[in-house]
DNA sequence: ATATGTGCAAAGCATTTGCGGAGAT
DNA sequence: ATCTCCGCAAATGCTTTGCACATAT
């Protein structure tokens, strides 16, 4: 039986406060503030908890670590390359999952857009050499 | 100044082969059978310059490690929940980067479709439990 | 000849797990 | 009292890196 624990309570409300999705990491910070000496380890493990029951998304970026959001409706998601935040987009196109070739039957799909946030602006022309992806 | 080596030409020659993503394990096995002695390292040092040659391009699924392809027009994947192969979809709708709110710059896009394959047929609902994606 | 590439082993990161003790029911 | 959960440290899996030697130019 799943118990209530004040750590579990500090993660979820850390996720919910934040309006995009957070690394564990961001978590950890952000958690400790009312549970000072709050592990890593219990993060994934409430994290992996909260996803089993639904009322947590993970939200996995090309080369990056995953991040983590309270569930909602179906949503999409774009990410700065400027900045690297993430940001959700709410809208979708049903017109997707018929991409699929015939004979594959499609359940989910996930869309991720790539550009610029609006504090980033348009991109300049003027610059040397894009910033590329960071290497862990 | 960048050489030819027999190891860079047995990577590049399995991904060319494949006609699928392939992970860095499954080169390695392919690529050995002409360089016997071919280690790991190698492969992913490879694939990082392909990378930046744009001769070839990663593939990165939720929760899963990279996989590796000949870079070719832009293009989707699909992947299949229940043999793990990862298919690519040559179509795409342009109204995709039209999801994003004013004020977002799109200049790149992904998709990811997620279901079963030709090959797993269409899903059973007497199933006990869905075999989830296996933990790494 | 010289710079680049390779193999091997070790290091790095993100994530998971084993264990003994703490806390919720 | 019992069973779940936590903190800590160690383990794991993928990927990168340091180093000494090999090899393409």
């Amino acid at each position: 039986m799943v118990r209530t624990t004040k750590q579990r309570a500090a993660i979820a409300e850390a996720l919910r406060r934040a309006a995009r999705p957070l690394l564990p990491s961001e978590i950890l910070s952000e958690a400790q503030q009312s549970v000072p000496n709050l592990n890593l380890a219990t993060i994934y493990r409430n994290l992996n908890l909260l996803i089993e029951e639904r009322l947590v998304a993970s939200v996995h970026l090309p080369g990056q670590p995953a991040r983590f959001e309270i569930a909602g409706h179906h949503h999409h998601h774009f990410h700065c390359r400027q900045c690297d935040k993430v940001f959700d987009i709410h809208a979708c196109s049903s017109a997707i999952s018929q991409l699929a070739p015939k004979g594959f039957a499609v359940d989910d799909h996930e869309v991720i857009l790539y550009g610029r946030c609006p504090s980033c602006g348009p991109a300049r022309q003027t610059r040397a050499a894009r910033p590329r992806q960071a290497r862990r």
